[in-house]
DNA sequence: CAAGATACGTCAATATGGCTGTCCCATCTT
DNA sequence: AAGATGGGACAGCCATATTGACGTATCTTG
């Protein structure tokens, strides 16, 4: 795999280094961000599943299961069991659909808003930080780099969620 | 509450919706990226833990295991049977530390080189499209925040890796 | 040199969060 | 009435992580 040390002019060699650093400042950041929460779900037993859980429902009330499925992208099996223990702990409620009764609307219950919004403190605190450090140009440059690795079939699924943000 | 070390317009408590974009792009972003290169993983037989090992052997061979499980940050037990692993496939192999002979010194095999070259390829093209997309600025911008969002403790150690990139 | 620290390996047990496959029920659509 | 769809549930499996304890080789230091 010996590299000439002189590249010609091929733009995927000369992005190496670049893709790299993306992909490292991407798990870095990710993993670190992510870990941020970890503590205030340990309180209640919980997991990050469950968190990704709570986030989306919050995001979006009266969601259904099979649109929570799409976004999460995992089977209706480990949804199913990480939604029951939601239930269970009274931070997820669901009803039947008023349009079409076969389907499970999904929200919040008060403490689930409460407990959701204690995790977003600590989402907030650090993105936040990074984003003032970083700078309102940065930060757009942020959001696009990360809108592009989003495969089209999903990109609109994702709009969705951001459609109704004030 | 006097704090005069930071702006008066300080933007610690950014709107909400930048904060839930930042979160939800992330999420989307980092979990496409690494699905990317679940097929290449499974045609081997192996997982994301074991391409994590693979990808920064390959960025700094002769990494020690201790080195390896800083970076990571997960148990000596866990990264244990991942090593097994890739060494049972030939992909990784070691060789007692010239200085301290208590160490592994830990590199790719041709082959294992050949199969870190493999996923990359992967990477590349998905954060190559991401980047061309976005724009040179917008990457650094991407960078940026990332980087904003690594604890001051973990710094030093993701900056070592990105030292000799040409 | 002896004692302790360090680098690494290993055992056993456990948790979490995914997966597949199959079958079921209620409800909507045609 | 028949079929499609939304959701639930069973059983079993896999990958990846955890903790705690213990062992061995090697380096460092009083």
């Amino acid at each position: 795999m010996a590299v000439p040390s002189s590249p010609p002019a091929s733009p995927l060699f000369l992005r190496e280094h670049e893709v790299r650093r993306g992909v490292e400042l991407l798990f870095f950041g990710y993993t670190r961000l992510t870990r941020s929460i970890d503590e205030g779900l340990n309180e209640h037993g919980l997991g990050r599943a469950h968190h990704r859980a709570l986030y989306f429902i919050a995001r979006q009330p009266d969601l259904t299961i099979s649109e929570l499925l799409r976004i999460l992208a995992i089977t209706k099996q480990s949804l199913g069991r990480v939604l029951t223990e939601l239930g269970e702990r009274g931070l997820v409620e669901t009803r039947p659909g008023v349009i079409d009764r076969r389907q499970k609307l999904l929200r919040l219950t008060e403490q689930g808003k409460a407990f959701e919004a204690q995790l977003f403190v600590a989402l907030r605190t650090s993105l936040a930080a990074a984003y003032a450090a970083a700078g309102q140009e940065s930060v757009t440059g942020f959001w696009r780099v990360l809108e592009g690795l989003i495969p089209d079939e999903d990109r609109a699924m994702v709009a969705a969620l951001q459609k109704d943000m004030r």
